[in-house]
DNA sequence: CAGAGACTCGAGGAG
DNA sequence: CGAGTCTCTG
């Protein structure tokens, strides 16, 4: 038996063309991961030594996964293979060789969180039109710019001519002077700086060329311009180049992912072998003919179309809302019927969404039927406060240059330092150049700081103190040393809230994180535990085995798969999103129909579309209309669901097929009818749909609609003498029976 | 300096 | 609607 011998033909070649560049488009399901970890074995029975392989992919549960599936077939050696994303392989080649191209090697990782930290003092020292140069407006031209490896200077030289641009220079400028003077890199520098390392130093890139001679590149069509020149540089010289992608599921053009990258992969290496991967394993032909259906309206893409062995299944769920709760309503009554009714699992299903804000409400009506369920987005664990507190404690302590952790905690808990004093210090170390954590050190000598001096030198010994142990302690117990000292956690007991209970789980959450840390890794140090940190992304911590239903964004899902999938919010100005329809650029709604075609191919067994005829988004209800991606589904793939009547009724799903409805040839021709209106306030209804009412004059009747109207509801109700009437709430008087 | 209350403004997705 | 910022007061 050989390794080939289970897979098919396409699969079969990419992994014995182990030699010279190839380029795998693989559709979704296609058992890429497969193609992938086989070719790696093959390549170590071909005697490739395991550290001369290098497999790169974009989070680190797909490195987990497959190293875990490589560990499975090769065996001994495995542990040589490098299998890890772009960011971390990056520091690791960064914490080696950084200092070459004058930085220190115990440079901190800043997030988005620490970037926006750093650019509001930028612009604040700049003192630019702050409607003009918004925090976020500003950092998101920069990250593109490094993303396109374009640095400072030349930025500056190209921006010569535009107002704007030059005075974005300025800021980008300032904005890496400070995280050089704070020994600090945000995620872009990580990729950026490293060929720029390459670049300036062949001497180095050479011994990475010696050491990676065969290089694999899961997700390519998600690579931005700096990614694919890391690996061009590295594969240059022997050229054993195997990039895996597929241009329909490139759904990270806004993170500056280039998709000529792996269009015009071919151009870029000669003699690139190309194979296709076009049978899918996963979705019934429905689902599967579905997303083909839907992602064949966009023009930009190589022309392919996946097809199956599978079984037709079940027609495509479609089922529409009065509103968000509804449509809540609806999928968590669904679920439930079917692990009830079906006895599947909880784990078989997904809800999936456009924007994190979605939700919350999916949330509340799970909790009400009890449904256990994971939520991946939202705030993050390491973006909560006392999460990041606590980190930032141990930030400074590793590395005190960093102005924005010391500048967190300095006051946290309270010391009596307040922003008078901050700005001062902040004065203070422009002035002599120098951290803002030395001018605490000497505080008492400087005039202006003499009132605040003796609270400023308290902290700065304290921290000083902690360094110390940093050599003696485990992250653990520096932790817990960090805690004793401030108080951290006694505070928080003193609250007794909810909040605050929850807060000090968070943090023994924290503590358990670095106690698996220390048990994981060969040589655990303070360092490391900060890169992990740094470097984990919400996706990672999803656990597959766990009996209950996960909820994420659909670009989350990129990646995963499962028997349910529930697709909501399916609606013009959600998604495709109200900006992508905006922003005059067809390109844009094309990603957000990849990212379409990406949730469709989630599912295994059945595709759950909802939508809901209004929304509240930011206090404001939306009325869209339904999504033209469900529109482009075929409708002989579809039937349209109705709530299984709920309340008073027989609580059965009662399914019907749907009628004809209009099939939009061509698009282009949609138009967004998506409008806002004031929600009504001082109204509170204390009936709902079907409820029964009192009316004066009309007396009995039941309530079949109710419509927001300026600032009223307007109230159709039903009396069986009078027939419909339509009652505005809040004059009606309506009172429920 | 700290806390309370008023006020403004903004949410797309992620390593 | 809700998070974050600003302003006022003790």
């Amino acid at each position: 038996m050989h390794l080939v011998d289970h897979l098919n033909p396409m699969q079969k070649e990419g992994v014995l063309q182990s030699k010279g560049p190839v380029l795998l488009l693989a559709g979704a399901g296609s058992g890429k991961t497969r193609v992938l970890t086989h070719r790696i074995a093959y390549l170590i029975e071909q005697g490739v030594a395991p550290w001369n392989i290098m497999a790169i992919t974009f989070t680190n549960k797909a490195s987990k996964e497959m190293r875990e599936r490589v560990d499975a077939l090769v065996g001994q050696g495995s542990e040589d293979i490098w299998v890890s994303t772009f960011h971390s392989s990056c520091v690791r080649i960064l914490r080696r060789d950084i200092e070459k191209i004058g930085y220190d090697k115990n440079f901190v990782i800043y997030d988005m969180d620490d970037q926006e930290k750093v650019m509001r003092e930028c612009l604040k020292e700049l003192d630019f039109n702050e409607k003009l140069f918004t925090p976020k407006g500003v950092m998101g031209e920069i990250s593109a710019q490094k993303n396109e490896l374009i640095s400072v200077g030349e930025y500056t030289k190209r921006a010569a001519i535009d107002f704007r641009m030059s005075q974005i220079a300025k800021i980008y400028a300032l904005y890496q002077k400070k995280l050089h003077s704070n020994n600090a890199l945000d995620f872009d520098d990580l990729i950026f700086k490293t060929v720029e390392l390459f670049t300036l130093r062949p001497d180095v890139l050479t011994v990475y060329q010696e050491k990676f001679r065969y290089i694999m590149v899961d997700e390519y069509q998600d690579t931005n311009t700096a990614q694919y020149q890391l690996v061009k540089l590295l594969a240059s010289k022997y050229q054993n180049l195997c990039v895996v992608g597929d241009d329909d599921q490139s759904i990270y053009g806004w993170r500056g992912a280039n998709i000529r990258n792996i269009l015009d992969f071919e151009k870029d290496f000669k003699n690139t072998k190309v194979i296709k991967l076009e049978q899918n394993y996963r979705s019934t032909k429905t689902i599967l003919e579905a997303a083909n259906a839907v992602i064949q309206n966009n023009i930009s893409r190589k022309p392919k179309a996946l097809w199956t062995e599978n079984e037709e299944g079940k027609s495509i769920r479609i089922f529409k809302g009065m509103n968000e709760y509804e449509e809540a309503q609806y999928a968590a009554e669904e679920i439930v019927r079917q692990v009830e009714e079906e006895g599947r699992e909880y784990k078989d299903f997904a809800i999936l969404y456009r924007t994190n804000a979605q939700s919350r409400v999916l949330e509340e009506h799970l909790l009400r039927k009890t449904i256990p369920y994971r939520l991946l987005g939202g705030v993050r664990f390491y973006e909560r406060k006392e999460i990041k507190d606590i980190m930032s404690y141990l930030k400074a302590i590793y590395n005190p240059a960093d102005d924005i952790a010391v500048k967190r905690i300095i006051n946290i808990p309270k010391r009596g330092i307040g922003d008078t004093t901050i700005d001062k210090v902040m004065k203070q170390a422009a002035a002599t150049e120098s951290n803002f954590f030395d001018v605490l050190t000497y505080s008492d000598e400087i005039p202006d700081l003499q009132r605040s001096a003796k609270k400023l030198k308290e902290f700065s010994k304290m921290l000083i103190t902690l360094q110390v142990r940093v050599e003696t302690m485990s992250v653990v117990d520096l932790i817990e040393e960090i805690l004793n000292i401030t108080g951290y956690v006694r505070e928080l007991e003193l609250e007794n809230t909810e909040e605050a209970r929850g807060r000090i789980d968070n943090i023994k959450e924290l503590i358990s994180k670095a106690a698996d840390y220390k048990k994981r890794v060969d040589e655990p140090s303070l360092t490391g535990f900060l890169e992990e940190v740094s470097l984990v992304a919400d996706i990672d911590n999803y656990q597959e085995n766990a009996n209950s239903i996960v909820l994420m964004t659909l670009h989350s899902a990129k990646g995963l798969e499962f028997p349910y999938v529930f697709m909501t919010g399916l609606e013009e100005g959600i998604f495709p999103s109200y900006r992508s329809m905006t922003s005059g650029e067809e390109k844009d709604v094309e990603e957000e129909r990849r990212l379409c075609y990406v949730g469709i191919t989630r599912a295994r067994e059945v595709l759950y579309i909802t939508h809901a005829q209004s929304r509240m988004l930011r206090g404001m209800t939306q009325y869209n209309s339904p999504s033209r991606f469900i529109r482009e589904i075929p409708e002989h793939f579809v039937e349209e669901t109705k709530k299984p009547v709920v309340e008073k009724s027989v609580p059965k799903a009662n399914t019907t097929t749907r009628k004809a409805l209009p099939v939009q040839a061509r698009k282009f021709v949609q138009n967004a009818n998506t409008f806002t209106m004031p929600t009504p306030k001082n109204v509170v209804l204390n009936f709902g749909q079907g409820d029964a009412v009192q009316h004066k004059k009309f007396g009995v009747g039941t309530v079949q609609a109710i419509q927001p109207a300026g600032a009223d509801y307007e109230v159709t109700v039903f009396f069986p003498q009078s027939g419909a009437k339509k009652l505005m709430a809040q004059f009606s008087n309506l009172k429920s029976v």
